[in-house]
RNA sequence: GCGGGAGUGGUGUAACGGCAGCCACGCCAGACUUAGGAUCUGGUGCCUUCGGGCGUGCGGGUUCGACUCCCGCCUCCCGCACCA
């Protein structure tokens, strides 16, 4: 072995001690143009500011394997090329530390979780710098540190002290609200005043409740998802549709219960729109609209009781549809079992004659759907789909009235038909919707059709949900007959309109967002109630509201399958606390706390805006800082951070909610760009094979050999699957591991080498060597291996030395600008080989050209870049030498070889002039011997000949 | 069911509508070695009668020319899923 060969020991040594100087030194210290960190601004005055990301990871006991650096990695190529390239370049890390997860590790430890937490942190912080990756170290901080979470209670405070004013589409703080109200220039808004009477003759206290129910922030009581396995509620998002805890896999109940929600709806248009704005995948902005959800249509309100129903009074049903022209096809209504309208519609007795499969074979209404509701509750979201799609409902006994023709529609029951979405009650159009048709069928409902179908079309074979003119749909007042559905659509709400029975509205599947746990190991919020129970804002010279100290951190958890369980805050538990003596105004008064806790989303919704500065304890984010890291580029420019990389597993979790608090704080005037991340990268994923015995027990996967495709472990026969690493898969390799055995620098190297960023891929530890090999071809460029000197010679490079390094550098620069970084590695790869073959041992590489080499690896290699530049001479670090820029000279060769072909296959090359035009081609081809053989005796129909590329004879 | 993405050597992948398979792993051969799981060099899509033929999931189409664009299928992955 010669003695300075670029072994993994010596790597080793390099990679470590490069580590140290750049801690040293601040190497990655990245100045602000004003405040605090804004030592060194000058040296960067003139460059373009770069702002890259990852998703912060969570620090949980279970460690790191070898596919989560791969994100970290690409915005570490990234943030290093373009900091060479010449931009000003942010590119921090922190650590989202809050909530269950460092909950339920802390208790099963038995120790606390913010010991266990911080422990976490500190050992991934370590596995990140023996990656070598260039964080301002500065800047970072955990969610869990107070000096940020006062920060995330402030925002909180921010939210409840606004709220959303629809005509101007915007949040606006509460004082203007109150003042507007007070002035009688604005009556309270839909649905936040139960008292009946104008603002100007209510009391204090009830202006107070009319008030709170225009919050962003805001208490309610209403049916949440409540898990007794867990001890907590959870949001929508944090749901499977088969209704189990994305956490732990628990059942999960709705429940009626007062908490937080944050009045994310108000924002649903916005979220959507502005998706266009952004630098997105097509395939993550549909998740997000799908889960936004909006559909247009009408509210259509049909009256129903009187009828079969004697001495009741009538009830007005309202309905959502998308489908308004298809009105005068409704047969029967279908309300959701939990509609608030059930019980006062319920009739006292079956009319002469109900049909049995209508009454659920009970003696009256009442009984019928009492037990309907029942039943309808019992069955968790994934009996549900296990029913199939087999409808099932009672008859309330009653009837509504069809505004559009006064006919009488029987109302039913059905599980159908979801209390979530629209009015919880639909107008059933069997001719013309699917699940109506499967319904109708089954009750032996009507069908009328409303649209034209085509000939041959058989309504007995299902609903026509197609195109067509609109029939059977007249009165003596209109008539949608003939018309196409736009018009019908329009023509109809216009006459619901004008008799205020509807009219036109949206709605969206997205739900406010359920914002309390009954956790530990979270935010406090920065409420106390009064003694009216009202809640009030902690001020913010009282911030933080500190997480105290508890002897029992455990959640209360139930059974399972404990519905009827109710939630209990560790918090409640530390009773020195959840009382407090503040002067708020009026005299020191006795306040209680609020003992929820905040979303573990919570502290990852801004954290992006901390980076900038996160020992500024005057505010949230100096303006002028988030002007120059996020501010927009120009009119219609959204602003945020440059590049974001993270798993697509947030679509519509924490990058939903940090786009609604981003608004919210754009709104209020805290931040000038309108989104939070402008572009945005899932990083794929890695994964590895796994293999089984007989018995289906996981055998190390590392020990497992191959013969002739089939696989053996101890000799003998195992089953080979793909998918997650993991240790109780027995295919775990960790990022130490392959440091210990390569060095950091080959395991970037290779983790990039093996495609595009946003591509999944499986882990092969044997293909490593590959990226090991290309380091030590290019140390050897660089280092003679016998004596350690330095080979590089002041030479001139060869012309063909010189065009196979500038074509080199034109595709590492698209590499790295694309986030293709094999590509990268393909082409430095070729440029070292082409190095390797043309200079033996013995005639050494020019430093014109073992220079811009070192440069192009340095963001892939850093540590090796770093060695490999000081030893030819040089102080500065790489991470702020110019990146090298391809001479348009020795991009365009001289000559060029172009295919020829004959009817499109290609039959010879030639060698022509690099400017050689479509007649000089021609020539040169005919003159081509082969070509010749087929051109002898055949009719020429056409030439094809494109210059620099190839020329084509088609014969006839 | 609806929506999105993807199908290229044994493997990971690459190809402005213009020579399919760059680069790497693996494999084969050789060099240097006491040795090789180190390093270096060469070869490696399939078939072949050595002329060539066939090849980018399948079938059509547009084009002088299609991995690439269009239409219809098939398979896999992801998301949503009774959303009125």
């Amino acid at each position: 072995m010669p003695p300075h060969r670029y072994t993994p020991a010596l790597a080793q040594r390099i990679e470590l001690a490069w580590q140290d100087r750049w801690a040293a030194e601040g190497t990655f210290h990245t100045p602000n143009p004003v405040g605090r960190l804004s030592a060194g601004f000058e040296r960067v005055a003139d460059r373009p500011k770069y702002f890259a990301m990852d998703m912060f990871p969570y620090p949980s006991g279970a460690g790191l394997h070898v596919g989560h650096p791969l994100g970290y990695l690409g915005t570490d190529v990234t943030s290093r090329f373009r900091r060479m390239d010449g931009d000003n370049v942010l590119h921090p890390m922190g650590y989202d530390a809050f909530g269950l997860p460092a909950e339920q590790y802390a208790v099963q430890t038995g120790q606390h979780p913010r010991i266990t937490t911080e422990a976490n942190i500190a050992a991934i912080r370590a596995q990140l710098r023996r990656l070598g990756v260039d964080h301002d170290d500065r800047r970072s901080f955990a969610t869990i540190d107070p000096a940020y979470y006062k920060w995330t209670q402030w925002i909180f405070l921010q939210i409840f002290g606004s709220w959303f004013d629809a005509d101007a589409g915007r949040a606006r703080r509460i004082e203007e609200l109150v003042a507007e109200l007070d002035a009688g220039t604005r009556e309270p808004g839909e649905g936040t005043n139960p008292y009946d009477r104008p603002w100007a003759v209510l009391g204090a206290a009830e202006r107070g409740v009319v008030v709170d129910a225009h919050r962003l922030a805001y208490l309610h009581e209403a049916p949440v998802n409540w898990c007794p396995g867990l001890g907590t509620v959870l949001s929508n998002e944090e749901v499977t549709p088969d209704g189990r805890s994305e956490r732990g896999n628990f059942p999960v109940f709705r429940r009626p219960l007062k908490q937080w929600m944050m009045r994310i709806t108000a924002y649903a248009d916005r979220l959507l729109d502005d998706l266009d704005r952004l630098d997105w995948s097509d395939s993550l902005k549909l998740m997000q609209r799908n889960w936004i959800g909006r559909s247009t249509g009408a509210r259509i309100r049909f009256a129903a009781g009187a009828v079969g129903r004697p001495g009741g009074a009538a009830e007005t049903i309202e309905v959502f549809t998308t489908r308004p022209d298809t009105l005068f096809g409704a047969t029967y209504m279908v309300l959701a079992p939990e509609h608030p309208l059930v019980e006062a519609l319920t009739a006292d007795a079956w009319p002469e004659g109900a049909d049995p499969r209508w009454t659920g074979g009970l003696a009256t209404p009442a009984e019928a759907v009492r037990a309907y509701q029942r039943q309808a509750s019992r069955r968790s979201e994934l009996d549900r789909q296990d029913a199939g799609r087999e409808k099932t409902g009672v008859w309330l006994g009653v009837t509504a009235v069809n505004p559009v023709d006064g006919r009488e529609l029987p109302v039913f029951i059905a599980d159908y038909v979801l209390t979530g979405y629209g009015t919880g009650a639909i107008m059933a159009v069997p001719g013309e919707d699917q699940r109506d048709w499967d319904f109708a069928r089954a009750f032996g409902l009507g069908i009328v059709p409303t649209v034209e179908r085509p000939a041959g079309f058989d309504d007995s074979s299902g609903a026509y949900t197609g195109p067509g003119r609109m029939i059977n749909s007249s009165n003596e007042e209109i008539s949608l007959d003939g018309l196409d559905k736009a018009t019908a659509i329009a023509t109809v709400t216009d006459w619901l309109v004008r008799r205020g029975a509807g009219e036109a509205t949206t709605t969206y599947k997205l739900r406010d967002w359920l914002f309390s746990r009954q956790r530990y190991w979270g935010e406090p919020f920065p409420i106390v109630y009064d003694e009216h129970d009202r809640p009030v804002a902690v001020p913010e010279s009282l911030l933080p509201v500190l997480l105290p100290e508890v002897d029992d951190y455990s959640p209360k958890t139930f059974s399972d399958d404990d519905a009827d369980s109710a939630p209990e805050p560790p918090l409640s538990r530390a009773t020195e606390w959840t009382t407090v003596e503040l002067d708020l105004g009026d005299g020191v008064q006795k306040y209680r706390r609020e003992t929820n806790t905040m979303p573990n989303w919570a502290g990852s919704c801004w954290y992006y805006l901390r980076y900038l500065d996160p020992g500024d304890d005057t505010q949230m984010v100096d303006p002028e800082l988030e002007r120059y890291w996020m501010g927009p580029r120009g009119e219609g420019d959204v602003g945020g951070v440059d590049l974001y990389v993270g798993g697509v597993e947030h679509a519509v979790l924490h990058l939903l909610y940090a786009r609604f608090w981003h608004k919210v704080l754009h709104d209020l005037g805290y931040v000038s760009s309108e989104e939070p991340f402008r572009r945005l990268v899932n990083q794929g994923y890695i994964s590895a094979y796994a293999y089984t015995d007989e018995r289906g027990f996981y055998v190390p996967a590392a020990d497992v050999e191959e013969k002739d495709g089939r696989f053996f472990y101890e000799g003998e026969p195992v089953n080979r699957e793909y998918g997650k690493i993991g240790k109780s898969l027995k295919n775990m390799v960790t990022p130490d591991e392959m440091i210990g055995a390569y060095g950091a620098d080959t395991f970037r190297v290779y983790e990039m080498s093996t495609g595009p960023l946003e591509q999944s891929r499986p882990w092969e530890t044997k293909a490593v060597v590959g990226s090991q090999r290309l380091l030590q071809r290019i140390w050897r460029v660089v280092v003679d291996e016998q004596t350690g000197a330095v080979r590089a010679s002041d030479a001139e490079p060869a012309e063909e030395t010189l065009r196979a390094l500038h074509k080199a550098i034109d595709g590492v620069r698209d590499g790295y600008a694309t986030l293709r970084f094999n590509i990268a590695i393909a082409r430095i790869t070729e440029l070292t080989n082409h190095l390797t073959q043309v200079h033996g041992a013995d005639t050494p590489v020019s430093r014109a050209v073992a220079e811009p080499l070192v440069l192009l690896v340095a963001p892939l290699a850093p540590h090796l870049a770093e060695e490999l530049w000081s030893r030819l001479g040089h102080d500065e670090s790489t991470a702020w030498t110019p990146f090298p820029q391809a001479d348009e000279r020795w991009l365009v060769e001289d000559t060029v070889q172009v295919a020829v072909q004959v009817n499109g296959k290609v039959r010879s090359q030639v060698t022509v002039p690099a400017g050689a035009d479509a007649a000089a081609l021609e020539a040169a081809a005919r003159a081509d011997e082969k070509i010749a053989g087929y051109l002898e005796g055949a009719t020429i129909r056409r030439v094809v000949a494109v210059p620099g590329r190839l020329v084509n004879f088609v014969l006839g």
